[in-house]
Formats: C-alpha cells, sequence, structure tokens
DNA sequence: ATGGTAGCCCCGCTA
C-alpha cells in the first residue's frame, strides 16, 4: 500500500487553518508534518485535523514561535520528540507509522542574517543544532531501518536549490559551511533526497518564496529549503514527488509551500 | 542597491 507524506512549513497553524484543510481535502496525504505552527498545544485545532480525518497526532508547540506536530489518518507509535542545544524549543517530533517506518520532522533553525557564529548567535545555533543532528544520526543510525526525514530544513543545498547560486553564497540558507554540514547529515544516515530522485538536479526547485518581494512569481527568487529523505530501504518504493507552488498564491499564504512523497511503505 | 512583508500578542522579536 502506498503512503502519502507532506511537509508545510505553515507559519501559525490558526491563521492558517482553513487552508491547510482545504489542502488535506484536496491531496489527501496520509500523513501531514507541520512547523512554525506558533501555537501552545492547549491552542492547537486538533478537533479540526480530527473531524478531517487526521485523527493521530502528536503535537510539540509553544508560545508564538516554532512549533512543530504530525497529524495523521494512520496510527502513530512510539511518538516524541527530541531537545537539542539544550532548548526545550519544538523544532522536532517523531512517530513510527504502520510498517515499522520512522518519520521525524524537523524545524531546523534559521541562523539570522549575518553567516558568522561568532558575530551572530543564532548562526552558531544553527550550525551546533546540525552537528548535533549528524551525532545523533551517527549513534542512532540503523542501516537497514526504514525511515523518513522531513522539515523546514532552512538550506537550500544544491545550485539549483537557489535562484542565484553566486548571489547566495553568502546568504544564510546557501553558505557553504550550512551546506556542507547538511551533506553530514545526509551521509550519516544514508539518506536519499526523494524530491530531488523525480526532479534532476539542473532544474529549479524551490518550496519557499520571500514575503518581502512585490511579486513573488514575477521575481521568482525562491529556495528550496523544505525537504524529504528516505533511507535505503525504502528508496525502491519511492512513486511520486511534488511540490505545490501554486499554494504560494493562495489568499493570505505562508511562505513555503507543501511538499508532498508517495511511497510504497512495504504494508499487505 | 538596499529594503522590503508577515505573525505574534504587547510593541520588539523572529523569520
Amino acid at each position: 500500500m502506498a503512503i502519502t507524506v507532506a511537509t508545510w512549513n505553515i507559519n501559525s497553524v490558526r491563521l492558517r487553518l482553513d487552508m491547510v484543510l482545504r489542502f488535506l481535502q484536496e491531496k489527501r496525504p496520509d500523513v501531514l508534518c507541520l512547523q512554525e505552527t506558533k501555537a501552545i498545544d492547549d491552542a492547537f485545532p486538533s478537533k479540526a485535523f480530527a473531524e478531517a480525518g487526521y485523527r493521530h497526532r502528536i503535537i510539540r508547540g509553544m508560545k508564538s514561535y516554532n512549533g512543530v506536530a504530525i497529524l495523521s489518518k494512520l496510527p502513530l507509535e512510539n511518538v516524541g520528540g527530541h531537545v537539542w542545544c539544550g532548548k526545550d524549543d519544538c523544532r522536532h517530533v517523531f512517530a513510527t507509522l504502520p510498517g515499522g517506518i520512522e518519520l521525524h520532522n524537523f524545524y531546523i533553525p534559521a541562523g539570522g542574517d549575518i553567516p558568522d557564529p561568532v558575530e551572530n548567535t543564532k548562526f552558531a545555533h544553527k550550525l551546533a543544532f546540525l552537528d548535533e543532528t549528524r551525532d545523533w544520526l551517527l549513534r542512532e543510525r540503523r542501516p537497514d531501518r526504514p525511515m523518513i526525514l522531513v522539515g523546514d530544513l532552512n538550506i537550500a543545498p544544491l545550485e539549483h536549490d537557489v535562484w542565484s547560486h553566486k548571489q547566495l553564497l553568502g546568504v544564510v540558507s546557501h553558505t557553504p559551511i550550512e551546506v556542507e554540514k547538511l551533506t553530514e547529515i545526509q551521509a550519516a544516515g544514508d539518506w536519499i533526497d526523494a524530491v530531488r530522485h523525480f526532479v534532476p538536479a539542473d532544474q529549479k526547485l524551490y518550496s519557499w518564496w520571500s514575503y518581502r518581494a512585490r511579486d513573488w512569481a514575477e521575481a521568482d527568487r525562491g529556495r528550496r529549503l523544505d525537504h524529504i529523505w528516505v533511507t535505503p530501504p525504502l528508496k525502491s518504493g519511492l512513486q511520486r514527488a511534488e511540490i505545490l507552488r501554486e499554494a504560494r498564491g493562495w489568499t493570505q499564504p505562508s511562505d513555503h509551500v507543501p511538499v508532498l512523497v508517495t511511497l510504497d511503505g512495504g504494508i499487505a
């Protein structure tokens, strides 16, 4: 049986609840991973999602900032979330899907504007978060285990994951040090980029467009910050990937759009 | 070429 997993930085789940419900109705993913929910757990609109068929969930939210959630039509087991860099700032949740697939949903720190860990503590935090994630994978990874890692990783690793490789080399999200650390994470877990699996590396691909552009579609200065990765046991089951660019044009949109991957999870 | 917008919830912080 095929499973569709979606990831979306929603930038306030309460403000955009109707939009998310519409998305779920249209695309019917089995599992939706959200980032930047910006709601404490008591304020999370769990009931609306349950009524839409997403009865299983793990949510980790805080006031004003960050916040992640997994909403699922399928039962979730072994749910939880890790604390990174000693901050309980709601940037990670995990769950096990039917078939024993371990799903991890990340919201990696954006890192501020200045790409220097000495001058900018937010950038230092981002780099430390990446190192911790790598070390955790080196400790915990089991090469034969089916795993999915999704989220707003706040890094566009490839040349054509940004509108101008040259002009963004000094811009946080595409600097060589961040790309190197993300590549280390990818190697540490044997991850396969499930979206680039279907889209050649020489083709431009974005999942985020700044709010600050006068006309986001016309300028099209996007970046691919949102990712879905899988471990080798799931590679042969990959069926399709989609980045829902049109969602950036919806009324009062998030600056990120949904990313979806469908795979055969080996469930009988 | 530098500033532009959005969300939170208390007016600055983060993105």
